[in-house]
DNA sequence: GATGAATGAGCCTTCATTCAT
DNA sequence: CATGAATGAAGGCTCATTCAT
């Protein structure tokens, strides 16, 4: 968590550095992204840095949270349509919002790109928090309720279900933002949805009961 | 590409060199791995390794290359057989062998499973040459073929599908190779195995005509 | 010396003030010991710290003479009953008063110790003033007096005398501060009593007449 | 221990490196001689430093040894005639020749004295091995010997005598150093010297039955 | 009088690569 | 052909002090 001398600072500072810390860690894993040039891109003494937070790993944090909530702010007006949705449809519309998610906010996508590819689970954990397994328990919730609708067959093992989901999920932003240097982000989008729909086709016959 | 003078060591200490590269590469990402700890390891001079590979890349490229290599052979005595199996059985053996080699090559599965974590996409480029959508093709021949023998639904997308198979076995290496400090890697294996069937289970159906 | 506004400030946030310098200048040396720790563990604006005292010296100074005062109560109801005492019995008694206050002020003592072992000289005068030959001076005068009395032998050289003194207790101080971690501080301190009193055999002996 | 590319040094290079190490060493505590200014001071890149030495400990380990070695070097001579000396002559000798020696080599006095003064108990032991007790195991040997031979009173407890005696002898090397700046080095060991045998007649006389 | 943001030098350590021998 | 000494930039982090508000 930044000190209280981080969030005392004016806005335009705060953003100013938030902005350039983004930008690096969506260029590098947490191991190589470098403070120093964080501090040096958003003209910034280094030691100011660490009057802010406690450390890299505290700035990381923080611009991980920032990252978590922007995605949460942009899934949160979405949320309460779910009810009207199968199972398959809110699965399509939790990739397609990454998608767009992706393609708005690059930089926070790559972060949480890199994030994924962490292997050091300790700190992975360290960064996250409990909610870690979140994603996989919703994904679990929402096929557990697809067998008693009917939707899924009961024969599919709940959490390998899940697993697949989500792991597909990830292989999508990581497709994404690795297209993402093409210009001509419309016609990539309608390329992405394309595949989302092949893929989910996939997906709805291998789930279906 | 390793220069000559590597090649004209003597076996033993091309082997030790080989060994001691492919612990630090499978500890740490490229960018993290030392060349510094490589040397000393090996008993090598530091020196020496820039007489014997042109950079750090090159000597990673080596290394990369071998560990393809010690998978294709692993694989290749199984490869014949493939024409007895259907579809499904042959992503199964696939998944299957591909677990079985992790545990017995940890090492080389890490290796690989951190290089496919890299994000700088030109460097892999670089490191696989060609080969890169090697893995892709393959199963997009498995998946045409199967849809000639009515295995396989005509609906479904080659690429995508192909896609699907190759991103769940890079998630199942995953999973294996963080699962494995476990000392009690028989009971492991099966539930692997077992997991890995569930998994195909969806997959099955998902394709099937 | 600190600046008036020191002074002025509100009995409680002077003590918590105090209580922390002495903490962190218990723990490291002058040098090592971090103003930064110490503002921030005093929950005071490192600008008030120098608003307070000229600088970390000025700081310093105080708590060293804050620390001096606090041994000097202590020892103050005792001063009077030495004439009752013979030339080894004072000697005990300082000894012995020096372990009990090292023992019930923990901190006050690892200061006092830290300062002692300090190399630079100049410093040393300049936190100590006019003090720094006061102990010796009173040993010096403990030793002439027992030299009239009979107690200590005429050929003892007063000076050195009083530096045997002074050196054993500080000896003494530190050996106590070293095993201070110990619990059982009751026995802890029958040991170092017992000890006391086998030093003071020898010294006995060595300077009686 | 130094790595092997430190002993295979030009003989003019180490001894600048060591001489300069020294000097750092004996006048800074271990936490705060600088590694940098070492580097700077000897000429030698920050990064050669840790080709020669594994970090900061291993270097200020090896001067330490050496002091060490220089100060055994010094004593070599001058130990077999122990046994023509009694009990006082042995320790005057002692005492004497530890004059001389700073004297002689006042920055490697200065570098033991700052260790001697180390709070960190764990660092100390680290740093001198198994021999952080021979000093005191050698003065309780001389002490039981004198006991054997009647020069010293069986009432003395051994180690607490033992005690007194190394711990004078770091004082007088305190006290031998800091009077150091004065130039009149002749008149100035006279002065040593006169008062170890003040202080030689207390101990005599303390010790003796 | 109080605040705390800002600073830049300094800390120890690791790095990939070069080059004279 | 082998060696390993040399390098200087870069890494994260701490520091005592200043000064505008």
């Amino acid at each position: 968590m930044p000190k209280q001398t981080f969030f005392n600072l004016p806005e335009e500072k705060k953003e100013k550095l938030i902005e350039t810390a983004i930008d690096e860690f969506s260029k590098q894993s947490f191991k190589n992204a470098s403070i120093n040039k964080i501090a040096e891109n958003a003209g910034v003494a280094k030691g100011s840095l660490y009057q802010y937070f406690e450390d890299k790993k505290d700035l990381y944090k923080h611009i991980f949270d920032i990252a978590g909530s922007k995605k949460q702010e942009y899934l949160i007006g979405w949320m309460h349509q779910l009810q009207h949705l199968d199972f398959i449809e809110i699965i399509r519309e939790l990739y397609v919002k990454g998608i767009e998610f992706a393609l708005e906010n690059p930089k926070l996508a790559a972060l949480a790109n890199h994030f994924i590819k962490e292997s050091d689970v300790k700190f992975k954990e360290e960064i996250m928090g409990v909610g870690i397994e979140k994603s996989n328990l919703f994904f679990e919730e929402l096929i557990e309720n697809a067998k008693k609708n009917g939707e899924v067959s009961k024969e599919i093992d709940t959490k390998v279900g899940a697993y697949i989901i989500t792991n597909l999920n990830t292989s999508i932003m990581d497709y994404t933002l690795n297209k993402m240097e093409y210009e001509d982000i419309l016609k990539h989008k309608e390329m992405l949805l394309d595949n989302v729909d092949k893929m989910l086709f996939i997906i709805r016959n291998g789930f279906k009961s």
